[in-house]
RNA sequence: GGUGGGGUGGCCGAGUGGCUAAUGGCAGCAGACUGUAAAUCUGCCGGGUUAACGCCCUACGAAGGUUCGAAUCCUUCCCCCACCA
């Protein structure tokens, strides 16, 4: 077997779990269209989508044409790899949405000009208007049954139970492959490790039905060493929408990375040359306690998904909030910039001044999405832990008045849950 | 269609009439230690109220019922699993 610049590259990178046998001489053989497929579940990508967005993105810089597609039409379905049970269906309209949105979202990781363009498509432009009797004769005839419960997509759903229509999802995707293999020439899907074999289910359907050639390749789980799901905090999953995420929040997750994913993660989502990365190795090995490979991740990755007027704005309040400045000695520019990154939140309008406790303030930021509170009997619990500061002062459990210099520029409070959560309330 | 087993807090999983807001594990949060790590130790971990003791509300698939009192007993319904047809 040949090998090929992109292989070598991703195989170094850690990204090579599997790929079909000819892969290589189809990359060499010129330029090839490669697909992956997105599905809209929810209204954005996630940083676990980040890992195959990456992977389209080296495979436009190898030269070749990356394919997103989008699956407003797969999206319906629901794709059981990975999944223990059966899920709900989703609302076609919301789906249709959230497609609008990820196809933004996409747009940002790839070039759209040039000989070697992105193309985004969606998977509705053919799917739903498939007829179920032509679906049934023209796909359905080739594949059995047997073939399809071989799938681990599908074994492992065989004692909880499998709905038909989870069940027929692999013959959406490969038929989509087909699609794209006629339409656009799409030579290769690639994909997370769970998607191998709704792939090699495409490869099987394009050979048979249209005795074409088709090809795979797949990354790796991402895992963590700490044995916990990549890409989740304590607010939930790390989104790729500003305002699901804030950069801030985004750029945090990637500094607050172990040292021991650190380096592997330099590899899989950065495209930070190998000297550069091995250069932070030796870094990180010798000097941990700098976390040089942390933040040269954070600003690679929150560059490119957020740009660089947001990492500039990210990079400064997290100097701010961890540079061991005293909160008092803040300029009021340094406080507005803080506004923007970190939740904002307000005291009742008709609240009297001059009467405000600590209670006030801390019962302003249990209110919303950004709540640093999830109650406020979780509020309490916080105070009775000593882990809520104000102005980085900690409080004790019992309700306090305000003194006047406990406003900062005389209308910001700042509040901090444990070491990392803040929160900023405007009087 | 028949028979048997099962549905408990974010997840797993105990609990067969009061001592149960419900053992335990995982995940999560806070504190100590640190490097905004990891590991470890300690505490917390349904909601409201309280500085606190406490008090109140909601909860064990759904709805009714028995009882002074039910996650635990009864009835009906819904869903899942296994085996048989």
């Amino acid at each position: 077997m040949r090998s090929h610049a992109l292989l070598d590259d991703l195989q170094w990178r850690g990204l090579l779990h599997q790929h079909t046998d000819e892969v290589a001489e189809v990359l060499h053989s010129g330029p090839v269209g490669g697909y992956i497929g997105f599905d809209p579940t929810a209204p954005s990508l996630h940083i676990g989508s980040l890992l195959v967005v990456m992977l389209l993105k080296r495979l436009q810089l190898h030269g070749h044409r990356p394919v997103a597609l989008v699956g407003g039409g797969t999206g319906l379905i629901g794709d059981p790899s990975g999944k223990a049970s059966e899920r709900p269906m989703s609302d076609p309209q919301e789906v249709a949405a959230n497609t609008a949105r990820i196809r933004a979202q996409l747009e940002r990781f790839l070039d759209f000009t040039g000989d070697n363009a992105a193309r985004l498509i969606d998977n509705a432009d053919w799917l739903v208007g498939l007829r179920a009797v032509e679906f049934m004769r023209d796909v359905g005839k080739h594949f059995t049954i047997n073939y399809m419960l071989q799938k681990d997509s599908v074994k492992g759903r065989m004692d909880g139970g499998i709905s038909y229509t989870e069940f027929s999802y692999m013959l959406l995707q490969a038929y989509d492959f087909l699609e794209l293999r006629r339409r656009y020439d799409v030579r290769i899907q690639l994909g997370g490790s769970d998607q191998w074999g709704n792939i090699t289910a495409g490869i099987e359907l394009i050979r048979r039905s249209a005795s074409l050639d088709a090809h795979a390749i797949t990354a790796p789980l991402v895992t963590t060493s700490a044995g916990t799901k990549f890409g989740k905090t304590e607010a939930g999953a790390v989104w790729l929408d500003a305002t699901l995420t804030s950069p801030y929040k985004f750029f945090q997750f990637w500094v607050n990375v172990d040292d021991r994913d650190a380096g592997r993660y330099l590899r899989y989502f950065t495209l930070l040359s190998r000297d550069e990365i091995e250069r932070l190795d030796a870094s990180l090995a010798e000097h941990p306690e700098k976390r040089e490979a942390q933040h040269a991740l954070a600003r690679d990755v929150t560059a490119r998904v957020h740009g660089e007027p947001a990492l500039a704005a990210a990079e400064e309040v997290s100097g701010l909030l961890f540079g061991g400045a005293d909160p008092k000695s803040l300029s009021r520019e340094g406080l507005l910039a803080l506004q923007l990154e970190i939740p904002v939140f307000t005291i009742e309008p008709d609240a009297d001044r001059a009467a405000l406790t600590t209670y006030d303030v801390l019962e302003a930021v249990c209110v919303g999405t950004e709540a640093l509170f999830k109650s406020k009997a979780d509020m309490r619990r916080m105070l009775q832990q000593g882990g809520v500061y104000l102005n980085g002062r900690r409080l004790g459990p019992e309700r306090e008045p305000l003194a006047a210099d406990d406003l900062l520029a005389g209308e910001f409070i700042l509040v901090r849950k444990g070491s990392k959560s803040y929160g900023i309330v405007k009087v």
